[in-house]
DNA sequence: CAGTATCCGATGCGATACTG
DNA sequence: CAGTATCGCATCGGATACTG
């Protein structure tokens, strides 16, 4: 793909930058350095030919930085002071995203793995109970496309938390049980959380205090309607809320 | 080409945004409402048929609004409010590529009739001169490639100014010989004009009063280095300005 | 794991011709 | 002028196999 042909700064940042899947690996870049992995798992319709023949591109052109790794083979991929100036045009994105795509969204869009890794993502750290706390999360009318599993688990210790495709075998205090694409909507704001619950399109199931734990730990119903809300990887929300 | 199949808004956005012209489409709108040909003009490399389809597909996603004209045929193409607000995303782009993108100029990039009409544009109307005055840009150094003219006439007259590509007869007040990408670059602001002129990679032939008149008009030497340029449609730029 | 090399098929898009 | 319809090919990128 040649590219436009003008001298236009508007046209040559969009010879780069508007290239296919560049802007959601800068999205995911701005998270902080990685590896191409992680970037791998997060763009899973990627080829790995394409994503490393980006990176490349990126390279070159003075936006992303590729470093070894100190151990074992691989780099690490990270944004140059050039290419952290496109945060704000990822955020931007983003923002216009949540108020002019809402009625867009088809099944194949909707993925179990990378919405439970912005909720974890969203969650605050000094909210996360004290002791081991288990929330499952049980999916119903996945697309019939995908090969998701329908169960989730997202396992708090402590200062940590992990997100399990596979049961962790820890006791579960509290399940969470919706469709699937009635949960990333009203994650996303689109929808009215309380009214979901209200009508039981998402349900809770364990003790009363956990339930309220959980609903308070997604703070689900004090979510305002056209909050700027950053979709990325944690560490690009962390920094987004500071 | 399908989407990427992520609910992300930066992903949504990124489908319809990211994808090849459209931002530059969307650059023209920011520069008012506006008709087929004159963004057919303003995007030569682009196909009739694909521009066509762009803008359909942002109708269809409510960007832009096509209107009949009220006179003859054809529509009169605009943003709507959420295609109005893609222009700070335009405007960060351009500031983007005035600083990171200098060094990608290829000779292919250069067009003096996209040149003049920045030129054009960026004159405020109040210093133009009281009656009619007649600049003329002689580049040297045009790419092979092109098949662009030499000679270029802007033509001063009151509240208008005309840009013609072809001799307009009437007497030349001033001309302006320079090689097509020093001017390129200096009008940029990317290298030093007062620099150029000095060592005479841009001349200017005619009485010295007029000449300063130029000077004055290209407001060629208080350019500051890091201005935020807005490079588009010349109601882009008075837009902005203000 | 972290990529690279190669092949080949889908499709995006330019070119051309046509219409009101 | 302001587009629409059709054709054909270049190339982008996915799939597969391979390597340190």
């Amino acid at each position: 793909m040649p590219g436009y042909s003008q001298f236009c700064p508007v046209a040559k940042t969009a010879e780069l930058f508007a290239e296919r899947w560049t802007p959601l690996i800068i999205r995911e870049l701005c998270g902080g350095p990685t590896q191409f992995n992680m970037l791998k798992r997060r763009l899973p319709l990627m080829s790995k030919t394409l994503l490393t023949q980006r990176l490349r591109e990126l390279e070159r052109r003075g936006v992303v930085t590729i470093a070894e790794k100190e151990s074992g083979a691989g780099h690490v991929y990270s944004l140059t002071p050039a290419g952290e100036e496109f945060r704000p045009l990822i955020e931007m994105m983003s923002v216009w995203g949540q108020r002019h795509t809402q009625n867009i969204l088809v099944p194949e869009d909707l993925d179990p793995i990378f919405l439970l890794q912005s909720v974890q993502g969203q969650i605050p750290r000094p909210t996360y109970p004290a002791g081991r706390f288990v929330v499952c999360f049980v999916f119903r009318n996945l697309p019939k496309s995908t090969v998701a599993a329908k169960r989730y688990w997202i396992v708090f210790a402590h200062p940590n938390t992990d997100l399990c495709m596979k049961d962790p075998g820890y006791p579960i205090d509290v399940e969470v049980i919706a469709d699937l694409d009635t949960f990333t909507r009203a994650w996303m704001g689109y929808i009215g959380l309380a009214d979901e619950v209200a009508r039981r399109g998402i349900a809770f199931e364990g003790p009363p205090d956990a339930v309220e734990r959980v609903k308070a730990l997604l703070a689900l119903f004090d979510r305002p309607r056209e909050r700027r809300f950053i979709f990325g990887p944690p560490e690009m929300v962390d920094a987004a809320r500071a």
